[in-house]
Order: structure tokens, then C-alpha cells, then sequence
DNA sequence: TAAAAACCCTGTAGCAACTCCAGAGTCAAG
DNA sequence: CTTGACTCTGGAGTTGCTACAGGGTTTTTA
């Protein structure tokens, strides 16, 4: 079965089956004549796990590790406990991050009934203000640890792949 | 004031800043004859204003429509309500898909007892089903919507900084 | 006054997990 | 034998930064 296959079968973008094996998830396919890659259900069925755990919000490196224990049968999977565990314990306080920023979201958002004009908005006010004492350097960590950590993930993707142009 | 008391003072990176400054979001600073940026109050209070509302998770887009109307004041507000309503609906829509992405975490994880072979592991073996039909391809858009998307954004950001090395 | 420390500069590359594209080759059907 | 669908590689772009490297400048200390 060739890529494109492959792709519509597990609804998995080409590239993306690509990227895989370039990162070391999927196994480096046969290939044909023409180097066109070949898969054969063993790809399928470890192609679909990677994609559930995806679908799951697990990284790359979390897969990975599930992928190992999958290879290697007669290990305890205790870990594979602890990394789920783990994960559920990142998505819940997520969670709870995102119900916070929700709240002060509110908040804000009371601060201007329509129509007024741009100067008296209360919501543009209240982001103004206290402008000599942001982000409390000590009492940080609070609420947003996107700046402090990482600092990548937000909160929608909220910009469409333009798949159709 | 140069950029690193700037920095302490609104509790932003340094490179941030510059960072800031490359995007458009703060103007192009002044400079000394060393070369070093100089920044005044009004500076200061455009910083604090961009990571306010960075601390709640808007893009620089956003941000950059937000900065439009403060420096446009005799225009309505209405759009900066719509800016916030829509991105209190995304937040809240974020929250949804999390907490669904819970539920099924905690399923999978049910699966398994502690101290089992890998093999007989209900996790995986859950996680390994269904091989030919993942991620339905009309049913999907449904709880995750990252694969479809931008597909960036992370539960959590789970990687420190490492700032104290 | 000079050396050392602390600060600042530009430019580039990296992160996560892809996505998109260009430019080229391969293959099946008409 | 051409058209069109499919595939290949390699590289750049996405978001919001962060982390250097390899310099220059200012301030502090001896």
C-alpha cells in the first residue's frame, strides 16, 4: 500500500506520515522501483496508535515511550500508568488554568457595556492600568505558566490550515 | 530608562522586549550614542498593557487590534467587546475540549491495574484497536480540533526554561 | 586608572508538531 | 503519448518566544 493510502485510511495527512518517520515513529518503509514508499499492515496498526495517542494530546516523547513498551511485551507496564497518570494530571490542571483565565475573562469583559467610545471602553482601561507593576515578580506562577515555562501551547488554534485555496 | 530596568520593571524578558519591538508591538526605541535603547514612561505603560493581556492568553493579533484602539480613542469600542467575547468563547470551547479529553484519559485509564506485562496491558491494548478506522474521517472536528488546525497548541507546557543554568 | 563585571547590541537557530510549497520524478488511463 | 493523479526530496513557515555566539559599552571595583 502506498502513502497516499495509508494517509486516507487512518486520516492522516501525507506529510504528516512523512514527518513521522523523519522523527522516528514509524519505522522507515520499503520502498518500491520508482522509491515510492510501501506500507503493509504492521504500519497501518502503528500508524493508528500513534494518531489515538495524538488524538489524546500526548507528545511525541510520551508516544514514544508508549511505543517502546508496546515493542517490548514482557515488561511491567507500570510506567505506562505513571506516564497516563502523568498526563491526566498536565490536562486537569490545564483545566483548571484555562477556568481562571475564563473568570478574569469575565471580568473584564463587565467592565464595558457597547457604544461607548474607545477612550471611556472600561475594558481598555482596566488593561491600562497599574502600569507600573505587572506580572508580580514574586507572586508569579500563579495563573499563566505559559510565560515562565515553555511558553508555547494557547488556547485555540484558531488559524485554519487553508487547506481549500 | 535602558532595556533591563524596563525588564525588571514590567517583569518581561529582555529578549522579550526586543522580541516586541521586531513584531511592531512596541515602537522602535530611541537610542544612546552607544547604541543601547532608551525607553520613557509612555513605553512602559504600552509593555505593561501588551503582557496584561498576554497573561491572558491573547495572540499579538489580538493584542495589535487592542493597541489600535487605544491609540484611536474617539472610536466606538464595540470591537474590542466582540475581540473579548470571541475570545472568551474560544477559551471557554478550549476548556470543553479538555475536560472531554479528561474523561476519555480517565477511561483508558481504568483499563489497567497496576503491575501487569506489557502485553496484557489494557492501556495499550486499547489504545492499540481498532487499527483500520481511526480518527473517523466525517466524524472528526469533534473534541480536538488540532490536528485540522494551526496544530500547535499543548495541554501543558511541561518544559522549563531552564533560566537557572 | 585599569581591569573586571555587568550590561547591551545584532543575528541566527531552536522549540512542537506539523503544514505548505517548489520542482522534479513515476505511474495508470485514455 | 499526453494528461492527470500521485509521489519524491528539501526547505521554509507557523507561534511566541528563548538561547546562544561574538561582539561592543558602561559601571563598578581594586
Amino acid at each position: 500500500m502506498k502513502i497516499g493510502q495509508l494517509a486516507q485510511q487512518t486520516g492522516t495527512p501525507v506529510d504528516t506520515i512523512r514527518y513521522y518517520e523523519r522523527e522516528g515513529l514509524l519505522p522507515r518503509a520499503a520502498r518500491t522501483e520508482g522509491n515510492y514508499r510501501i506500507y503493509d499492515a504492521m504500519h497501518l496498526e502503528r500508524l493508528a496508535f500513534i494518531r489515538r495517542c495524538r488524538s489524546l494530546d500526548m507528545t511525541q516523547d510520551e508516544i514514544r515511550v508508549l511505543l517502546r513498551f508496546r515493542d517490548t511485551p514482557s515488561e511491567s507496564c507500570e510506567d505506562v500508568n505513571a506516564l497516563l497518570d502523568a498526563h491526566i494530571g498536565h490536562v486537569a490542571e490545564r483545566i483548571r488554568e484555562l477556568q481562571q483565565l475564563e473568570t478574569q475573562l469575565q471580568v473584564l469583559r463587565a467592565c464595558c457595556k457597547e457604544g461607548r467610545q474607545a477612550v471611556a471602553c472600561g475594558i481598555l482601561n482596566e488593561l491600562s492600568q497599574g502600569a507600573t507593576e505587572v506580572s508580580t515578580p514574586s507572586a508569579s506562577e500563579s495563573h499563566l505558566s505559559a510565560t515562565h515555562a515553555g511558553g508555547r501551547q494557547h488556547v485555540t488554534p484558531r488559524k485554519q490550515a487553508t487547506r481549500d485555496s
